[in-house]
DNA sequence: CTCCTCAATGATACAAAGTATCAATGGTAT
DNA sequence: ATACCATTGATACTTTGTATCATTGAGGAG
C-alpha cells in the first residue's frame, strides 16, 4: 500500500465516506498513474486489476475526490476531462497553446516565478491562469 | 465595434487566418458573455444575430482562440469546457470544490497573494493550480 | 473591379463523454 | 450477527465533441 494512497484514504474516511473495495481499487489505480488520465482512461486501468467495477463508480469516485479536494480535472485538448493531483496542495503546468503539450514544474510559485520559466524552458508566455482550490465561505462547515 | 474585440480579430487576421463573418459573430458574442460560456452556449447566442452561423464553426473558432492564446478552457462542474477570455494576459480565479462557485480577482499573484485571498473572501484553501500559457521552444516559429 | 483559389463553412452523421435511474449489494454501527 | 442505508454496477439515455465533404466566400493577383 502506497502511502500516497493511505493518505488520500484516509481523508475519504475522515469525510464520513466508505471505505469500498472499488474506491480503493480506483485510488490505486490514479496515484500508480503518473499522467494526467481521463475517467475512461482510469476505468480501464482500475479493471485490469478489478474487473467488477463499473464506468459509473469511476465517474463518481472521481466526483468525490473532486469535492475533497484532492483531484482537478483540466481540459488538454482532447473531448475528455483530465484529472490531476492536488493532494500535495500544489501543482504546475508550462501548457503550449498550439500541441498541448505539458511541462512539469514543482516550485512554488513567486513573484519572479514567470520570467524564470520563460527561461529555463524557452517558453513563449502569453498569458497565465492561477486556480486556488478549497471551500468557500458558505461551504466551509 | 468594441475594442477588445477588435484587438481579437487583429490577432486573427495578423496571425493569417481570414476574418469572416462568422468568425465576426462568433469572437462578438464571446466578448460580450460576461461569464464563462460553454460551445453551445456561445453557439446558441451567436444565432440569435446571425442564424447562418453552424455548431461546428463555433466549436473550429474556440479551438482557433485557444492555439492564438485568446482564450482557455476551464472545468466549471458540467460536462462541458467553459471558456474564459485570456486576451488581458491574466484570468484568476478561486473555484469552490464543492458548489463550483468562482470568484473572480484582477490583481497579478506574488507570493503573499494566497494568504490575502483567503482573508478577503472567507475561502479556505486546499490547493492551487497554476497554468502560465504560451508557446513552448517546439512551436515558436 | 473582376476573377481565382483555397481556407473556411455548415449540413450531416457519428463517436465519445457524461448523466439519470434503480434494484441489488456490502460497509459499518450497534 | 443483524440491519440499515450508502454505495454499486447494469442499463439506457443525453450531451458534448469530432469526422467528412460538397459548397461558399474572403482576399490576393492581375
Ligand atoms: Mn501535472
Ligand atoms: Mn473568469
Ligand atoms: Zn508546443
Ligand atoms: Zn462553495
Amino acid at each position: 500500500m502506497d502511502s500516497e494512497t493511505k493518505k488520500i484514504l484516509d481523508v475519504v474516511v475522515e469525510n464520513g465516506y466508505r471505505l469500498t473495495s472499488a474506491r480503493l481499487a480506483i485510488i490505486t489505480a490514479l496515484v500508480n498513474s503518473a499522467e494526467h488520465v481521463t475517467a475512461d482512461d482510469l476505468a480501464d486501468k482500475v479493471r485490469q486489476q478489478a474487473p467488477h467495477v463499473g464506468r459509473m463508480t469511476v465517474y463518481r469516485t472521481l466526483d468525490l475526490l473532486c469535492e475533497l479536494g484532492i483531484v482537478r480535472p483540466i481540459y488538454q485538448g482532447t473531448g475528455a476531462a483530465h484529472y490531476i493531483l492536488m493532494a500535495k496542495g500544489s501543482h504546475h503546468h508550462l501548457i503550449c497553446n498550439r500541441c498541448h503539450g505539458v511541462i512539469e514544474f514543482e516550485e512554488c510559485f513567486a513573484a519572479m516565478l514567470i520570467e524564470e520559466m520563460a527561461k529555463r524552458f524557452d517558453f513563449h508566455i502569453s498569458s497565465h491562469l492561477l486556480e486556488i482550490h478549497g471551500l468557500c465561505e458558505n461551504c466551509y462547515e
